[in-house]
DNA sequence: ATCGATGATTGCCG
DNA sequence: CGGCAATCATCGAT
């Protein structure tokens, strides 16, 4: 009889401690004491967290050494260790997959195939010649253009490089110490070399998403500086005035067969090259090719509307060789008022600004040679000029005037099978060749 | 933003 | 392969 109380008081005792039946002095002995302990613990956590950190290196080496040599460490270690091995590998498990980034493969190919990327000099130049050649086509040796590209080229690849092995030396510092740091910590807490493997990949990769910043915005520069200086058409460029004179100069003069010569075209290639930095040394001066194919097309599309501009450069010529012949071979005196009294003459719809470039046209290089044959051109243009002044109004007649100096009904400039030397002795002032290719 | 001018390219022809 | 015609794509002025 005496047990069953004691049992039921034991069990209310443990449940509920609060339990208004239960004697005085349990209640607030147990709730004393408690209360106590847990101060003093505290506290005595505090304190040794105090000491801690007040102890030097070496005592905190010591205590670490003493922990290393407890008794029971080695077991408990590996119990640990088998625990982490399991989690270790179950996480691992999850995030296994490591594909070959798609996006980082493209720059990594975009880099190597434009040079940046590649071995240093030879395989760098190698391939961004191999680059100009597959964008430009003809890409051949303007090497003014290329020299310039390449200078910006390397000067990127300079700067990627030198940001890359940065990048590559910080990982591998930090991975090192990284590994150091986990390598310490493995005595005294459990960690595989799987583990430090891993944490090595995730270093890794974290550095590679910085490299693969790096790379893209190398790879912008490099698309930016080709698109600038490869893609000519992307980014084409007037010529400048100058080089448009020269060209509009010879074209007006010869428009009965307005054809330039290989050698012809040499010779334009290279004046208009002196103020024409764009497209330099194409064998085959395509540049020179491409603004007479134009200038015939569409000069034929529309005849009146370079009516105007056929004058102006007729009269130059005139007005030029006539200097020529004059002058003998100071024709380019400065500010000639005579040239504009000349061209006045003709009845010159425009304004001064044609003689501007008279002087550097022909002052040049053709002075010497070529006063000859400014007087055959003179007589060339003089005809036109005369010839559409005389009865200049407006465009459409003007069309009219224009047709007979070669281009067909059709259209397309008439063989021309009549060089000067053929037609010039017999037709007097009509003889309209000019061939006066030097 | 729009539009004409213009250099370059493409496709075709002989 | 050179020229023509059509077309593209950018420049430069408005």
């Amino acid at each position: 009889m005496d047990e069953q109380p004691r049992l039921m008081h034991s069990h209310t005792g443990v449940g509920m401690a609060g339990h208004p039946g239960l004697p005085q002095h349990m209640q607030e002995g147990t709730g004393g004491t408690d209360g106590d302990g847990r101060k003093q613990d505290i506290g005595d956590i505090l304190q040794q967290i105090m000491t801690i950190t007040d102890q030097s290196l070496d005592e905190a080496q010591a205590r670490k050494h003493a922990l290393n040599c407890h008794r029971m460490k080695p077991a408990l270690f590996n119990v640990l260790c088998e625990i982490k091995e399991k989690t270790v590998l179950s996480i691992r498990g999850a995030q296994e997959e490591e594909p070959p980034d798609p996006q980082l493969m493209r720059l990594d190919n975009m880099l190597l195939a434009e040079g940046v990327s590649g071995p240093e000099k030879g395989g760098g130049s190698a391939a961004a010649a191999a680059a100009a050649a597959a964008s430009g086509g003809a890409g051949a040796d303007n090497s003014a253009e290329h020299s310039d590209y390449r200078a910006k080229l390397s000067q990127i690849r300079q700067i990627y490089h030198t940001e890359l092995e940065k990048y590559e030396q910080a990982c591998n510092e930090f991975t090192t110490h990284v590994m150091n740091l986990l390598r310490e910590q493995s005595r005294t807490r459990p960690i595989s070399p799987k583990e430090i493997e891993r944490m090595v990949s995730i270093i890794h990769r974290k550095f590679s998403s910085i490299q693969m910043q790096l790379k893209q915005s190398t790879c912008e520069a490099v698309m930016i500086l080709r698109s600038r200086f490869l893609d000519a058409r992307r980014k084409r460029r007037n010529f400048n005035k100058q080089a448009t004179e020269i060209l509009n100069e010879y074209f007006y003069s010869h428009l009965s067969n307005p054809y330039p010569s290989e050698e012809a075209k040499e010779e334009l290639a290279k004046k208009c090259a002196i103020t024409v930095a764009q497209t330099t040394k194409d064998p085959k001066y395509k540049y020179v090719s491409n603004w007479f194919g134009n200038k015939r097309i569409r000069y034929k599309k529309n005849i009146g509307k370079f009516q105007e501009e056929a004058n102006m450069y007729a009269a130059r010529t005139a007005v030029n060789a006539a200097n020529a012949s004059s002058h003998g071979s100071q024709a380019n005196s400065p500010s000639t008022p005579n040239s504009a009294g000349s061209a006045g003459s003709f009845n010159m719809s425009n304004s001064g600004d044609l003689f501007m470039s008279v002087q550097s046209l022909n002052g040049d290089s053709y002075q010497g040679a070529q006063v000859g044959a400014n007087v055959q051109s003179q007589v060339d243009t003089l005809r036109h000029v005369i010839s559409q002044t005389g009865g200049y109004s407006e465009g459409l007649t003007a069309n009219q005037m224009y047709s007979p100096q070669g281009i067909n009904a059709n259209g397309g400039w008439q063989d021309a099978p009549t060089p000067s030397s053929v037609t010039s002795p017999t037709e007097g002032p009509g003889s309209v060749h000019s061939d006066t290719s030097n």
